[in-house]
DNA sequence: ACCTGAACACCGTTCAAGT
DNA sequence: ACCTGAACACCGTTCAAGT
Protein backbone atom coordinates (compact mmCIF):
# COMPACT_ATOMS: atom_id res chain seq x y z
CA UNK A 1 0.00 0.00 0.00
CA UNK A 2 3.03 2.34 0.68
CA UNK A 3 1.75 4.55 3.48
CA UNK A 4 3.13 7.25 4.48
CA UNK A 5 3.95 8.32 8.31
CA UNK A 6 0.97 11.09 7.68
CA UNK A 7 -0.88 8.22 6.09
CA UNK A 8 -0.87 6.54 9.54
CA UNK A 9 -1.69 9.32 11.67
CA UNK A 10 -4.32 10.75 9.36
CA UNK A 11 -5.95 7.10 9.36
CA UNK A 12 -5.43 6.94 13.13
CA UNK A 13 -7.36 10.14 13.22
CA UNK A 14 -10.32 8.70 11.36
CA UNK A 15 -10.46 5.63 13.27
CA UNK A 16 -10.48 7.64 16.43
CA UNK A 17 -13.68 9.73 15.07
CA UNK A 18 -15.52 6.83 14.35
CA UNK A 19 -14.35 4.08 16.93
CA UNK A 20 -12.87 5.77 20.12
CA UNK A 21 -9.57 5.64 21.52
CA UNK A 22 -10.58 1.79 23.40
CA UNK A 23 -10.88 0.87 19.49
CA UNK A 24 -7.74 2.00 18.38
CA UNK A 25 -5.39 -0.50 18.21
CA UNK A 26 -2.28 -1.07 16.05
CA UNK A 27 -4.16 -4.28 14.41
CA UNK A 28 -7.01 -2.46 14.08
CA UNK A 29 -5.07 0.40 12.50
CA UNK A 30 -3.43 -1.87 10.04
CA UNK A 31 -6.82 -3.62 8.86
CA UNK A 32 -7.65 -0.09 8.04
CA UNK A 33 -4.76 0.31 6.07
CA UNK A 34 -5.20 -2.75 4.08
CA UNK A 35 -1.52 -3.27 5.61
CA UNK A 36 -0.59 -5.81 8.92
CA UNK A 37 -0.02 -4.64 11.99
CA UNK A 38 3.80 -4.81 12.08
CA UNK A 39 3.99 -2.52 8.99
CA UNK A 40 2.90 -0.26 11.14
CA UNK A 41 5.93 -0.09 13.53
CA UNK A 42 7.56 0.88 10.04
CA UNK A 43 6.49 4.55 10.90
CA UNK A 44 6.11 4.21 14.54
CA UNK A 45 8.25 2.63 17.27
CA UNK A 46 5.52 2.33 19.39
CA UNK A 47 1.85 2.90 19.94
CA UNK A 48 2.54 5.58 22.06
CA UNK A 49 4.63 7.73 19.50
CA UNK A 50 1.95 7.17 16.65
CA UNK A 51 -0.69 8.65 19.52
CA UNK A 52 1.55 11.18 20.24
CA UNK A 53 2.22 12.06 16.37
CA UNK A 54 -2.08 12.35 16.26
CA UNK A 55 -2.22 14.25 19.58
CA UNK A 56 -0.23 17.01 17.72
CA UNK A 57 -2.13 16.34 14.65
CA UNK A 58 -5.05 17.19 16.26
CA UNK A 59 -4.02 19.76 17.92
CA UNK A 60 -2.49 21.35 14.54
CA UNK A 61 -5.61 21.10 13.37
CA UNK A 62 -7.42 23.15 15.65
CA UNK A 63 -8.29 26.65 15.72
CA UNK A 64 -5.46 28.92 16.13
CA UNK A 65 -7.42 32.30 16.88
CA UNK A 66 -5.19 35.63 17.66
CA UNK A 67 -4.03 36.12 21.15
CA UNK A 68 -4.92 39.47 22.95
CA UNK A 69 -1.97 41.63 23.77
CA UNK A 70 -3.19 41.06 27.46
CA UNK A 71 -1.73 38.11 29.08
CA UNK A 72 -4.89 37.31 30.46
CA UNK A 73 -7.18 37.77 27.36
CA UNK A 74 -4.15 35.86 26.19
CA UNK A 75 -4.53 32.79 28.54
CA UNK A 76 -8.48 32.50 27.95
CA UNK A 77 -7.86 32.10 24.17
CA UNK A 78 -5.07 29.42 24.36
CA UNK A 79 -7.23 27.50 26.63
CA UNK A 80 -10.27 28.39 24.04
CA UNK A 81 -8.43 26.86 21.21
CA UNK A 82 -7.38 23.78 23.10
CA UNK A 83 -10.92 23.25 24.21
CA UNK A 84 -12.37 23.42 20.85
CA UNK A 85 -9.46 21.33 19.01
CA UNK A 86 -10.08 17.97 21.58
CA UNK A 87 -13.90 18.39 21.11
CA UNK A 88 -13.74 18.26 17.42
CA UNK A 89 -12.74 14.72 17.85
CA UNK A 90 -14.21 11.96 19.69
CA UNK A 91 -12.09 11.08 22.73
CA UNK A 92 -9.64 13.78 21.57
CA UNK A 93 -9.24 14.94 25.44
CA UNK A 94 -8.44 11.98 26.65
CA UNK A 95 -6.08 11.17 24.01
CA UNK A 96 -3.78 14.78 24.24
CA UNK A 97 -4.59 13.54 27.81
CA UNK A 98 -3.00 10.69 28.02
CA UNK A 99 -0.69 11.69 25.64
CA UNK A 100 0.60 14.53 27.99
CA UNK A 101 1.00 11.68 31.10
CA UNK A 102 3.20 10.52 29.07
CA UNK A 103 5.51 13.09 28.70
CA UNK A 104 5.51 12.45 24.54
CA UNK A 105 3.69 15.19 22.23
CA UNK A 106 5.04 18.59 21.27
CA UNK A 107 2.95 19.92 24.47
CA UNK A 108 2.05 23.36 22.32
CA UNK A 109 -0.98 24.47 24.57
CA UNK A 110 1.52 24.06 27.68
CA UNK A 111 4.36 25.80 26.41
CA UNK A 112 2.59 28.46 25.15
CA UNK A 113 0.98 29.09 28.51
CA UNK A 114 4.08 29.02 30.49
CA UNK A 115 5.47 31.41 28.09
CA UNK A 116 1.57 33.63 28.44
CA UNK A 117 1.83 33.27 32.18
CA UNK A 118 5.88 34.36 32.66
CA UNK A 119 5.36 37.24 30.41
CA UNK A 120 2.89 38.46 32.61
CA UNK A 121 5.65 38.94 35.34
CA UNK A 122 4.78 35.37 37.50
CA UNK A 123 7.58 33.88 39.52
CA UNK A 124 8.94 30.43 37.40
CA UNK A 125 7.21 28.07 40.15
CA UNK A 126 3.83 29.85 40.10
CA UNK A 127 3.45 30.41 35.99
CA UNK A 128 4.82 25.93 36.04
CA UNK A 129 1.62 25.50 38.75
CA UNK A 130 -0.62 27.84 36.62
CA UNK A 131 0.01 26.20 33.12
CA UNK A 132 -0.32 22.12 34.80
CA UNK A 133 -3.79 23.47 36.71
CA UNK A 134 -5.04 25.02 33.39
CA UNK A 135 -4.05 21.89 31.53
CA UNK A 136 -5.77 19.58 33.93
CA UNK A 137 -8.63 21.89 34.07
CA UNK A 138 -9.34 22.27 30.68
CA UNK A 139 -8.80 18.54 29.48
CA UNK A 140 -9.77 16.98 32.54
CA UNK A 141 -13.18 18.96 32.36
CA UNK A 142 -13.52 18.25 28.37
CA UNK A 143 -12.64 15.16 28.83
CA UNK A 144 -16.00 14.10 31.51
CA UNK A 145 -17.79 15.95 29.07
CA UNK A 146 -16.99 14.10 26.11
CA UNK A 147 -17.15 10.80 28.59
CA UNK A 148 -20.31 11.05 29.74
CA UNK A 149 -22.29 12.16 26.31
CA UNK A 150 -20.79 8.93 24.91
CA UNK A 151 -21.72 6.62 28.04
CA UNK A 152 -25.37 8.59 27.58
CA UNK A 153 -25.39 7.85 23.99
CA UNK A 154 -24.56 4.22 24.35
CA UNK A 155 -26.47 3.80 27.30
CA UNK A 156 -23.44 2.21 29.12
CA UNK A 157 -23.78 4.58 32.34
CA UNK A 158 -26.70 5.84 33.50
CA UNK A 159 -25.81 9.70 35.43
CA UNK A 160 -28.10 12.72 35.65
CA UNK A 161 -27.26 14.63 32.34
CA UNK A 162 -24.70 17.42 33.17
CA UNK A 163 -24.99 20.50 31.58
CA UNK A 164 -22.88 20.79 28.40
CA UNK A 165 -23.01 24.89 27.93
CA UNK A 166 -19.75 25.10 28.98
CA UNK A 167 -16.75 24.09 31.09
CA UNK A 168 -15.78 27.29 33.44
CA UNK A 169 -19.40 28.59 34.37
CA UNK A 170 -18.39 32.14 36.05
CA UNK A 171 -14.79 30.81 37.18
CA UNK A 172 -11.83 32.33 38.17
CA UNK A 173 -8.14 31.66 38.96
CA UNK A 174 -5.74 33.43 40.64
CA UNK A 175 -2.15 31.92 40.66
CA UNK A 176 0.04 33.88 43.60
CA UNK A 177 -2.08 36.44 43.54
CA UNK A 178 -2.59 37.39 40.14
CA UNK A 179 -5.75 37.31 38.62
CA UNK A 180 -6.78 35.31 35.43
CA UNK A 181 -10.53 36.53 34.87
CA UNK A 182 -12.65 33.31 33.52
CA UNK A 183 -9.04 32.07 32.58
CA UNK A 184 -10.92 28.96 31.05
CA UNK A 185 -13.20 30.46 29.45
CA UNK A 186 -17.04 31.05 30.32
CA UNK A 187 -19.99 29.68 28.95
CA UNK A 188 -19.92 30.15 25.44
CA UNK A 189 -23.16 29.86 22.94
CA UNK A 190 -21.90 27.84 19.75
CA UNK A 191 -23.03 24.57 18.35
CA UNK A 192 -23.87 22.10 20.86
CA UNK A 193 -21.54 18.65 21.28
CA UNK A 194 -22.99 15.54 18.67
CA UNK A 195 -24.00 12.62 21.35
CA UNK A 196 -20.62 11.23 20.11
CA UNK A 197 -19.16 13.57 22.11
CA UNK A 198 -17.64 15.26 18.61
CA UNK A 199 -17.94 18.83 17.73
CA UNK A 200 -17.08 20.57 14.66
CA UNK A 201 -14.90 23.73 15.25
CA UNK A 202 -15.44 26.92 13.16
CA UNK B 1 -8.55 -21.22 47.93
CA UNK B 2 -11.90 -19.84 48.68
CA UNK B 3 -11.47 -16.21 49.02
CA UNK B 4 -13.44 -13.32 49.85
CA UNK B 5 -14.11 -10.23 48.09
CA UNK B 6 -12.37 -7.80 50.28
CA UNK B 7 -9.57 -10.69 49.76
CA UNK B 8 -9.27 -10.00 46.04
CA UNK B 9 -9.32 -6.38 46.98
CA UNK B 10 -6.40 -5.85 49.29
CA UNK B 11 -4.41 -8.38 46.84
CA UNK B 12 -5.37 -6.02 44.16
CA UNK B 13 -4.06 -3.07 46.27
CA UNK B 14 -0.74 -5.50 47.19
CA UNK B 15 -0.38 -5.73 43.28
CA UNK B 16 -1.00 -1.84 42.52
CA UNK B 17 1.40 -0.73 44.76
CA UNK B 18 4.07 -3.12 43.84
CA UNK B 19 3.76 -3.40 40.51
CA UNK B 20 1.58 -0.77 39.26
CA UNK B 21 -1.73 0.28 37.49
CA UNK B 22 -0.69 -1.20 34.33
CA UNK B 23 0.09 -4.62 35.43
CA UNK B 24 -2.59 -5.03 37.76
CA UNK B 25 -4.80 -7.47 35.04
CA UNK B 26 -7.08 -9.95 35.65
CA UNK B 27 -4.52 -13.12 35.18
CA UNK B 28 -1.64 -11.48 37.50
CA UNK B 29 -3.84 -11.18 39.93
CA UNK B 30 -5.65 -14.79 39.65
CA UNK B 31 -2.18 -15.84 39.77
CA UNK B 32 -1.17 -13.84 43.04
CA UNK B 33 -4.12 -15.03 44.72
CA UNK B 34 -3.25 -18.89 43.78
CA UNK B 35 -6.72 -18.97 41.34
CA UNK B 36 -7.72 -18.80 37.53
CA UNK B 37 -8.68 -15.78 36.37
CA UNK B 38 -12.12 -16.90 35.83
CA UNK B 39 -12.82 -17.17 39.09
CA UNK B 40 -12.39 -13.41 39.96
CA UNK B 41 -15.72 -12.67 38.13
CA UNK B 42 -17.62 -14.72 40.90
CA UNK B 43 -16.68 -11.71 42.97
CA UNK B 44 -16.54 -8.99 40.65
CA UNK B 45 -18.38 -8.16 37.01
CA UNK B 46 -15.57 -6.81 34.95
CA UNK B 47 -12.40 -5.30 36.06
CA UNK B 48 -14.19 -2.05 36.06
CA UNK B 49 -15.78 -2.94 39.31
CA UNK B 50 -12.60 -4.55 40.71
CA UNK B 51 -11.05 -1.31 40.29
CA UNK B 52 -13.55 0.98 41.46
CA UNK B 53 -13.82 -1.46 44.80
CA UNK B 54 -9.76 -1.12 44.98
CA UNK B 55 -10.16 2.57 44.35
CA UNK B 56 -12.89 3.08 47.25
CA UNK B 57 -10.90 0.92 49.42
CA UNK B 58 -7.77 2.83 49.20
CA UNK B 59 -9.80 6.29 49.79
CA UNK B 60 -11.11 4.51 52.73
CA UNK B 61 -7.68 3.46 54.01
CA UNK B 62 -6.40 7.63 53.62
CA UNK B 63 -6.88 9.54 56.50
CA UNK B 64 -9.08 11.55 57.27
CA UNK B 65 -8.67 14.53 59.45
CA UNK B 66 -11.05 16.82 61.16
CA UNK B 67 -12.83 19.36 58.76
CA UNK B 68 -12.48 23.14 60.27
CA UNK B 69 -15.83 24.82 61.16
CA UNK B 70 -14.97 27.23 58.09
CA UNK B 71 -16.04 26.13 54.70
CA UNK B 72 -12.72 27.65 52.95
CA UNK B 73 -10.57 25.50 55.63
CA UNK B 74 -12.98 22.58 55.36
CA UNK B 75 -12.10 22.47 51.49
CA UNK B 76 -8.41 22.30 51.88
CA UNK B 77 -8.32 19.47 54.25
CA UNK B 78 -10.86 17.19 51.98
CA UNK B 79 -8.52 17.98 49.42
CA UNK B 80 -5.00 16.93 51.43
CA UNK B 81 -6.84 13.61 52.53
CA UNK B 82 -7.57 13.02 49.07
CA UNK B 83 -4.03 13.87 47.96
CA UNK B 84 -2.37 11.96 51.10
CA UNK B 85 -4.70 8.71 50.50
CA UNK B 86 -3.82 8.41 46.62
CA UNK B 87 -0.26 8.83 47.32
CA UNK B 88 -0.01 5.72 49.85
CA UNK B 89 -0.33 3.52 46.59
CA UNK B 90 1.81 3.59 43.80
CA UNK B 91 -0.24 5.26 40.74
CA UNK B 92 -3.10 5.59 43.44
CA UNK B 93 -4.29 8.96 41.67
CA UNK B 94 -4.44 7.45 38.16
CA UNK B 95 -6.61 4.53 39.56
CA UNK B 96 -8.69 6.92 41.24
CA UNK B 97 -9.06 9.31 38.28
CA UNK B 98 -9.61 6.38 36.24
CA UNK B 99 -12.51 4.84 37.99
CA UNK B 100 -13.75 8.32 38.41
CA UNK B 101 -13.76 8.68 34.75
CA UNK B 102 -15.80 5.73 33.99
CA UNK B 103 -18.23 6.89 36.86
CA UNK B 104 -17.92 4.03 39.29
CA UNK B 105 -16.91 4.41 42.79
CA UNK B 106 -18.06 6.16 45.79
CA UNK B 107 -16.53 9.54 44.48
CA UNK B 108 -16.72 10.50 48.36
CA UNK B 109 -14.48 12.94 47.97
CA UNK B 110 -16.28 14.87 45.17
CA UNK B 111 -19.90 14.75 47.36
CA UNK B 112 -17.54 16.06 49.99
CA UNK B 113 -16.47 18.59 48.58
CA UNK B 114 -19.97 19.26 46.40
CA UNK B 115 -21.52 19.59 50.27
CA UNK B 116 -18.74 22.22 51.28
CA UNK B 117 -18.85 24.36 48.19
CA UNK B 118 -22.94 24.51 48.37
CA UNK B 119 -23.16 24.89 52.02
CA UNK B 120 -20.72 27.97 51.75
CA UNK B 121 -23.61 29.50 49.84
CA UNK B 122 -22.46 28.57 46.48
CA UNK B 123 -25.49 28.77 43.78
CA UNK B 124 -25.32 24.98 42.57
CA UNK B 125 -23.70 25.41 39.39
CA UNK B 126 -20.33 27.22 40.75
CA UNK B 127 -20.31 24.45 43.49
CA UNK B 128 -20.77 21.53 40.92
CA UNK B 129 -17.79 23.13 38.73
CA UNK B 130 -15.65 24.05 41.95
CA UNK B 131 -15.97 20.77 42.84
CA UNK B 132 -15.01 18.94 39.29
CA UNK B 133 -12.44 21.48 39.26
CA UNK B 134 -10.26 20.75 42.50
CA UNK B 135 -10.78 17.19 42.31
CA UNK B 136 -8.97 17.54 38.28
CA UNK B 137 -6.30 19.52 40.33
CA UNK B 138 -5.92 17.33 43.09
CA UNK B 139 -5.57 13.86 40.89
CA UNK B 140 -4.17 15.46 37.94
CA UNK B 141 -1.38 17.09 39.41
CA UNK B 142 -0.70 14.13 41.83
CA UNK B 143 -1.21 11.90 38.62
CA UNK B 144 1.72 13.97 37.06
CA UNK B 145 3.89 13.60 40.36
CA UNK B 146 3.65 9.97 40.52
CA UNK B 147 3.97 9.16 37.56
CA UNK B 148 7.10 11.47 36.63
CA UNK B 149 9.04 10.08 40.13
CA UNK B 150 7.98 6.27 38.55
CA UNK B 151 9.70 7.76 35.19
CA UNK B 152 12.65 8.86 36.84
CA UNK B 153 13.35 5.54 39.09
CA UNK B 154 12.64 3.54 35.75
CA UNK B 155 14.64 5.32 33.86
CA UNK B 156 12.14 5.64 31.17
CA UNK B 157 11.12 9.15 30.42
CA UNK B 158 14.01 11.66 30.58
CA UNK B 159 12.65 14.73 31.75
CA UNK B 160 14.25 18.00 33.95
CA UNK B 161 13.07 16.89 37.36
CA UNK B 162 9.94 18.99 38.85
CA UNK B 163 9.91 20.18 42.25
CA UNK B 164 7.90 17.74 44.60
CA UNK B 165 7.39 20.27 47.44
CA UNK B 166 3.84 20.87 47.04
CA UNK B 167 1.21 20.66 44.52
CA UNK B 168 -0.87 24.58 44.57
CA UNK B 169 2.54 26.59 46.24
CA UNK B 170 0.75 30.01 46.41
CA UNK B 171 -2.62 29.13 44.28
CA UNK B 172 -5.58 29.98 45.02
CA UNK B 173 -9.30 29.18 43.28
CA UNK B 174 -11.97 31.77 43.07
CA UNK B 175 -14.99 30.34 42.48
CA UNK B 176 -18.09 32.70 41.46
CA UNK B 177 -16.29 35.66 43.33
CA UNK B 178 -15.73 33.46 46.25
CA UNK B 179 -12.44 32.29 47.43
CA UNK B 180 -10.92 29.19 48.26
CA UNK B 181 -7.97 29.86 49.82
CA UNK B 182 -5.23 27.90 49.51
CA UNK B 183 -7.58 25.60 47.96
CA UNK B 184 -5.31 22.25 47.29
CA UNK B 185 -3.00 23.02 50.51
CA UNK B 186 0.19 24.76 50.14
CA UNK B 187 3.52 23.13 50.00
CA UNK B 188 3.54 21.20 52.81
CA UNK B 189 6.84 19.56 54.36
CA UNK B 190 5.79 15.99 55.04
CA UNK B 191 8.14 13.28 53.94
CA UNK B 192 9.27 13.47 50.60
CA UNK B 193 7.47 10.56 47.84
CA UNK B 194 9.71 7.42 47.30
CA UNK B 195 11.00 6.44 44.18
CA UNK B 196 8.13 4.85 43.60
CA UNK B 197 5.53 7.47 43.54
CA UNK B 198 4.12 6.39 46.61
CA UNK B 199 4.49 8.30 49.93
CA UNK B 200 3.49 6.35 53.53
CA UNK B 201 0.98 8.68 55.34
CA UNK B 202 1.35 9.78 58.85
C1' DA C 1 -20.29 -20.17 47.45
C1' DC C 2 -16.20 -20.55 45.15
C1' DC C 3 -13.47 -22.44 41.72
C1' DT C 4 -11.61 -25.17 37.30
C1' DG C 5 -10.89 -25.97 32.34
C1' DA C 6 -11.33 -24.61 28.15
C1' DA C 7 -12.38 -21.67 24.90
C1' DC C 8 -13.21 -16.95 22.28
C1' DA C 9 -11.72 -12.90 20.47
C1' DC C 10 -8.55 -10.00 21.07
C1' DC C 11 -3.82 -7.12 22.41
C1' DG C 12 1.48 -4.75 21.44
C1' DT C 13 5.79 -6.00 19.68
C1' DT C 14 9.83 -8.35 17.31
C1' DC C 15 12.26 -9.92 13.42
C1' DA C 16 13.89 -12.38 9.54
C1' DA C 17 12.62 -12.21 4.99
C1' DG C 18 10.58 -10.38 0.81
C1' DT C 19 9.95 -6.43 -3.05
C1' DA D 1 11.46 2.34 1.94
C1' DC D 2 7.72 -0.32 3.00
C1' DC D 3 5.64 -4.53 3.90
C1' DT D 4 4.67 -9.87 4.94
C1' DG D 5 4.50 -14.03 7.82
C1' DA D 6 5.00 -15.98 11.76
C1' DA D 7 5.73 -16.04 16.20
C1' DC D 8 5.89 -14.49 21.44
C1' DA D 9 3.83 -13.27 25.47
C1' DC D 10 0.12 -11.45 26.82
C1' DC D 11 -5.15 -9.43 27.54
C1' DG D 12 -10.72 -9.45 29.49
C1' DT D 13 -14.56 -12.33 29.51
C1' DT D 14 -17.90 -16.36 29.22
C1' DC D 15 -19.66 -20.61 30.67
C1' DA D 16 -20.52 -25.34 31.56
C1' DA D 17 -18.98 -28.20 34.99
C1' DG D 18 -16.99 -29.54 39.39
C1' DT D 19 -16.80 -29.41 44.98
Amino acid sequence: MRNHASDVVERALAVLDSYGLADLSMRRLGAELGVRPSALYHHFASKQLLLAAVADELLVRGPHRPRPAAWDGAVVVVCSDLRDAVLAYRDGAELVATVRAFGLGASTPHDELLATLTASGLPPTAAQVGASTLLHFVLGHTADEQLHLQAGSAGAIDDEPRDGSGFALGLELVVDGLRVRHAAAGPRPGPPLTPTGRRPHR
